[in-house]
DNA sequence: TGCTAATTGAGAATCATTATTATTTAATAC
DNA sequence: GTATTAAATAATAATGATTCTCAATTAGCA
């Protein structure tokens, strides 16, 4: 594990963006958490650091994180947004009934992305794999 | 290409479903559309065929084909949901721009949800493989 | 040809997200 | 350090895609 700060005040800086207590904290809190958290679950647990920030500040910048490409939005089917800072190709496992989010990485997984993005070809700009997958807790 | 009526009228009849005209005619719209359009514009479309249709049941609609698993709801980055009825494993290949999404099939694909679906295991009930691209219209 | 539960249509309600705007603050220059 | 200023934030209102409600209609069946 690196300090996720060095990175993002870097891209910041690159992107004439100002360094602000809110930008650090919700991407140091995306950085140390799997879960894929939404919005409302970024600001009710942000707040212990942050007590005074909106909800709009977390939306907006939740959006200005994954603009400058250091998270991914993820909407899925219940309406929500979820929050992944794992910026590498895998594949996120979603339980259709509680929406638990974990992340799955193997070597297929990378050898496939090579093949396909060559393929596919042209100016490839991301990607998103969904696998549907009841949790452990949900199974039950 | 099949009449796509008959798969339809019989998954209905095996769910107790009743077979109406607007689920007719809404999963013969999709099958016979490439677009992945969304539930606005199925509205539109599918009123030239049924005029007295509502919003609602064209909305009500998607999601009891969805549930039924003869179409796929796709919620994608500009909040609205797009309905592909193309239910193989293929990946959506979306404009960032303007969000048009065309199918990509390969034996890739195929070969790589073979072994992935093998490596997690368990009682996988879908997938979702998007690839972000601009479209050559955006291109320009 | 009726019966009945499912479905539809119309419109209201929901709720996640976005927009607005006055206030605050990070960054730069002095 | 202090002033300057454009960017960011907080509070709140607005938006809009989707869902809900319920009375009217209809598909499926006896
Ligand atoms: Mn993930
Ligand atoms: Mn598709
Ligand atoms: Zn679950
Ligand atoms: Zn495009």
């Amino acid at each position: 594990m690196h300090q996720p700060d060095e990175e993002l005040v870097s891209i910041l800086h690159k992107k004439g963006l100002k360094v602000t207590p809110q930008r650090l904290a919700i991407f140091r809190y995306l950085a140390n958490n799997e879960s894929h958290p939404s919005a409302e679950k970024v600001y009710s647990d942000i707040k212990g650091e942050l007590p005074t920030i909106s909800q709009g500040t977390v939306y907006k910048t939740l959006s200005t994180l994954a603009d400058i490409g250091v998270i991914t939005e993820l909407k899925i089917n219940n309406g929500q947004s979820r929050y992944d800072s794992n910026t590498s190709v895998h594949v996120n496992v979603i339980c259709p009934r509680c929406n638990n989010i974990t992340d799955y990485q193997s070597e297929t997984i990378i050898k496939f992305w090579k093949k396909l993005s060559k393929e596919i070809g042209g100016k490839i700009s991301g990607q998103r794999f969904d696998v549907y997958k009841e949790c452990s807790t949900c199974e039950k």
